[in-house]
DNA sequence: CCTGAAAATTAGCGCGCGTAAAGAAAAATC
DNA sequence: GATTTTTCTTTACGCGCGCTAATTTTCAGG
């Protein structure tokens, strides 16, 4: 990490003793050239602290060791905390993660895959906006960088899907507050833009039916990604309104669960399982905040690091397959119940 | 947007009935060609849909248009906001941004930093570690890249810095405290990595001397970036063993408030000024959540906007500028006070 | 129609590296 | 020690575009 500055690997070549074809063989694998030589060019590499130009390496590469990871709304901790640990596996795993975000615009998201497809990643890993995504447009996108889905399925698009049994969840949540408790009504947004919202109403309607019982879903307004606003001003008309057919609630997801939370606050009525409790709120997704809520929230989880180890291990046996799979993968992975105190 | 694909501007140009430097000049400025010309090539990009190769461009220009963002840790929903606004401005501005988390560790910071050196950005907007920021990495990364520090004030690195006015945050709460009940004891983490935190407490500790008062600083254990669960923590050890010397509690920032509030709400205590209330909660940030805690929490707001206008415009006039200043330029936007549920 | 500035064209170098082919050198095998 | 195999060197081309210098074309104003 001394001397002067190396300007391309040509002269950094000539510092080492080598020829550049072989300091060009050693960045592209190490371990492909003879040991004695490796030594020799790690030594330089540590006096002269000299690396090939990204640009250039990239341009003469037909692919990259960029991976796409995009969600539809960073600003979600959800989003932020599952792309949180694929770009860490990323990083392990020797490539270089760029992380987007659609900021919840169809158009962004477009912007965003039309500028990945020109830095020829070598996968990208996917969460769409859903309805509002620009289905041509991904598909397009699918057809020239090996893609992989996860969250928010959009049938068939990319070569696999990694996402959350949403069956699972509402079983679990459903089946506990049935157990404990009365049976809940269901808490969405009238349109959201996450196909899972709508799996979670069919798995919610389904699970009541088949136990025999009559499934209440509560729709409330709203538009855009403020969804613990929508959850409160929902969860204030429908109490005032008088709209609630039970004392339990489950909630599509814990942000508007956090609104329902804060509007019962409001109102003075006690959440939880408890005595003097006026209901019972429960939810899916394990948001990180869910555990500090008051009370706290049981909710169904999402299996964080199994769904990013999945992601992972799928984009990897798909860059190795060479970018296709001979038929499109889905992985469903179940939730994890867990118990806190609001029901 | 059809016909055959095109594979570089060599054959655009053919094809829009120009030659490559004309169209090059295009793309570098579109303004900087004959209307007449420009039509031409628009109305060919349209059938075509043609995008010069970003790797061929940005290896021989000696400045791209990427704008590299870098935050110490993106889940944590603060950071992701101003991200968000800083990266939507940016886009606007007709930027590239990248966006980075160094994930709470240093050694990721560092090597964001040298990555990001190699893509030869206009300019990078950064909000360091802060104690745990290697200020070596740092230093070097400043001398090559036009930077722009935000939010964590490092003394000397980078051109500018665009911050909080701490000593606004923290007057503002003390006095609305001090004038609407009693003095508040400040709670904080003891070895806090931002050095807000610490200009926080001393902001604090002035004021309350000031005022005649006797300071109460509060530390409580922990490392890492879970906030709310040592906030939540620390809240039942301090209450448990009678360490709160007032009912009126400052917290040094609103993750850390709202564990504070999940404590008392797991002890039975209310929070809030009204009539039977045992203790008013009042903190700094106005985190994305601190409206939906309950109660809702009363805090001194960033003006997340305000910030990242001053971030983009102090960076426009430091590309502007070449990427060097004459002297460093520290801009410090104060609080405004939000007055909620909580205290 | 002429004229001169503005704009476009042709031609060509350079950026830094991937990669291929052919021969030389080094290491491994017998 | 001779032969095979592996590794390295040399030479050379290609990637796609920025940029410049010299030339030609275009177009507006007189």
């Amino acid at each position: 990490m001394s001397e002067q500055k190396i300007r391309n690997m040509e002269e950094f070549a000539a510092l080492s003793g080598l020829s550049r074809p072989t300091v060009s063989k050693y960045f592209n694998d190490p371990a492909s050239v003879r040991p004695k030589t490796r030594e020799r060019i790690e030594a330089a590499l540590e006096r002269y602290d000299f690396r090939p130009n990204i640009f250039a390496v990239n341009q003469n590469r037909s692919l990259t060791k960029n991976v796409g990871i995009v969600v539809p709304y960073l600003a979600d901790p959800f989003f932020a905390e599952i792309a949180r640990i694929i770009e860490l596996r990323c990083i392990e795993a020797g490539f270089s993660p760029i992380l987007y975000s659609a900021h919840g615009e169809r158009k962004l998201e477009k912007e965003i895959l039309e500028g990945l497809t020109a830095l020829k990643p070598a996968g990208v890993f996917m969460a769409p906006l859903g309805r509002l995504s620009d289905r041509a447009a991904i598909e397009r996108f699918c057809r020239d960088v090996p893609t992989v889905l996860f969250d928010s399925n959009i049938e068939g698009m990319g070569e696999a899907f990694v996402g959350s049994d949403n069956f699972s969840f509402v079983k679990q949540t459903v089946d506990y507050l049935c157990r404990t408790g009365s049976p809940p009504c269901f808490f969405e947004m009238r349109n959201p833009a996450n196909p899972n919202a709508n799996k979670r109403r069919h798995a919610y309607i389904r699970i009541m039916e088949e136990a025999g019982l009559e499934p209440h879903v509560v729709k409330v307004e709203g538009e855009g990604w403020g969804f613990e606003e929508i959850g409160r001003q929902g969860a204030h008309d429908v109490i005032a309104s008088g709209g609630l057919a039970t004392d339990t609630v489950l909630c599509s997801n814990d942000r508007l669960a956090i609104g329902f939370l804060a509007a019962c606050y409001e109102r003075g009525l006690r959440v939880g399982r408890g005595e003097g409790c006026a209901l019972r709120i429960a939810s899916h997704d394990d948001h990180p905040f869910s555990r500090f809520t008051c009370p706290s929230l049981t909710t169904a989880a999402h299996e964080y690091e199994a769904v990013a180890d999945k992601c992972m291990e799928t984009l990897f046996s798909l860059i190795e397959a060479g970018g296709r799979f001979g038929a499109r993968t889905e992985t469903l992975i179940p939730a994890r119940l867990i118990l806190r105190a609001s029901a």
